[in-house]
DNA sequence: CACTATTTGTCCGTATGTATG
DNA sequence: TCATACATACGGACAAATAGT
């Protein structure tokens, strides 16, 4: 028995995505996240049909009732509209991803983007700083470091997680009610720390449960894990943060032509002791 | 009794992260997303330890099988170490991110990087274009593509896994060999395709199974997620193609300056129709 | 050296939720 | 709907290794 066709049909080795039930995740999970990413990927576009209950019965040999929590879950993200006789389709994105960035031009895009989204301040205050962070703002450990952890918000729908380290010395008297209306870069240059240039490096993890519920998401989901290492034009750090973003509404993008620099691809190897376990360690 | 202290100490809203029975994930589960997401980010470096099974009982409100599951799925991912009376600590990296890309040269790093790692061919084939691959080529949908599945792997390990598609006028004719030891870029160019330029984008997304057992991974893991779009230099798009990387292997590293290009970001709306399900779904 | 507290490893029994048939 | 199987989660208990007094 093939693939339920219909639609835009094409069911690419269906077969060849195993569920294990012995794998400790649950098999109904297991299979909305092989549906959930056709539907991401592209290769089921809007109005495109999944494979019916029965379809995945026979497709992953499990019942019909876990071939139907799959979908469910699918129709509760959003992502798919269910409807007896007509069976499962895929959503019209009300909103594709909603905000994509372009990787030149980091000042503009960041005072584009502070206009067209607004700030939650979820938390802030001043507290010795971490290990990691000391590091990355070359300053001894338990240095006192204003932290924050923000949401940045596109019409209602949370976007981002931000949190953000900035030394006392340049941190010290910032209102909250400040961070909520002025964009960071702008606090910085006003304190006699106006950002340079930064380091930054582009990671995906897993969303922690108070991140997840900061965004609106489940716990464990896939984020983009973006850290960036801010300087100013003396040298010194003003500001490290970590920026954890929402994928469905929020990538990068760029265009790549030849050569331009010489900064590359390279393995490990190299890299400072110090600082292996900020910057470097990515 | 507050947290177990100890090492690096400081464990920062530890209370403020819930866990939920009721959240379809197990307690373990989200537990173990919570630790390895303080040694991802660098807050517990290699040495540090963790809290151990009876801190866990008390602060999340866990019984101790709960709590030591946790822990083991971190040992079993090789990220910490656990022995009677010493607790669990976080190892070494033996292997920091084996593998960080400048986004500046694009062709020197392909190449760069096509010297130091090795291709395993998982599929290879010739079959009809899916929807959204025949948009992203500028084919209409049925046309007949190249598809390949390949994994990257740097001295053993799995880095990323590789999806491409290339017009069967151009991939026509290729052998298996050929694309295990050839790069890419070198056979599109011998076949009258050299690249000239690409459009990418990048974001994340979790692991479907197929996708999870080639990378060694576990399925639903956080994968970086990118595509490709190559065009040559009569802007004719030679290859689509869709990178899976994991994260704790590879990343994107980036000196970001002040503007240089114009560029930036942007919020939905323009794009046309037709480009909806491609590059430009953002 | 013993003594103790800490911490993990292993075992038991039981209740609940998930998934099959 | 029911019986069955398995994973999850709880509570408790004891043994073994480590570190400090």
């Amino acid at each position: 028995m093939a693939v339920g066709g219909g639609g835009t049909g094409y069911v690419p080795e269906a077969e060849a995505q195993l569920v294990d039930a012995s794998n400790g995740a649950p098999l109904f999970h297991q299979i909305a996240v092989i549906l959930r990413d056709r539907i991401v990927s592209g290769e089921l576009g809007p109005g495109a049909r999944l494979p019916s209950e029965a379809d995945i019965c026979g497709l992953w040999s499990v019942s019909r009732i876990t071939a139907k929590r799959a979908l469910d879950t699918l129709a509760l993200e959003g992502l798919v509209a269910r409807a007896r006789g007509r069976g499962t389709t895929v959503l019209q994105r009300t909103r594709p991803p909603s905000a994509t960035t372009r990787l030149d031009g980091w000042f503009e895009n960041a005072s584009r983007m502070a206009e067209a989204t607004t700030i939650h301040v979820l938390g802030f205050g001043y507290r010795p700083a971490p290990a990691h962070v000391a590091n990355e703002l070359d300053l001894t450990p338990g240095t006192e470091v204003q932290h924050a952890r923000r949401v940045r918000r596109l019409d209602g729908r949370a976007l981002s997680h931000l949190e953000s380290w900035v030394p006392a010395e340049i941190g010290r008297g910032w209102t909250e009610q400040a961070m909520r209306a002025t964009p960071l870069m702008r606090l910085l240059a006003e304190h006699g720390a106006a950002p340079a240039t930064a380091r930054q490096t582009i990671s995906a993890t897993t969303a922690p449960p108070d991140v997840a519920a900061a965004l609106d998401m489940v716990s464990g989901a896939a984020l983009l894990d973006v850290r960036r290492r801010v300087v100013d034009a003396s040298g010194r750090a003003v500001q490290f943060m970590r920026a954890l973003y929402r994928p469905d509404l929020y990538r990068f993008e760029m265009e790549l032509g030849r050569s331009e620099g010489e900064g590359g691809w390279r393995t490990d190897a190299a890299s400072t002791p110090e600082r292996q376990a900020g910057a470097s360690q990515g």
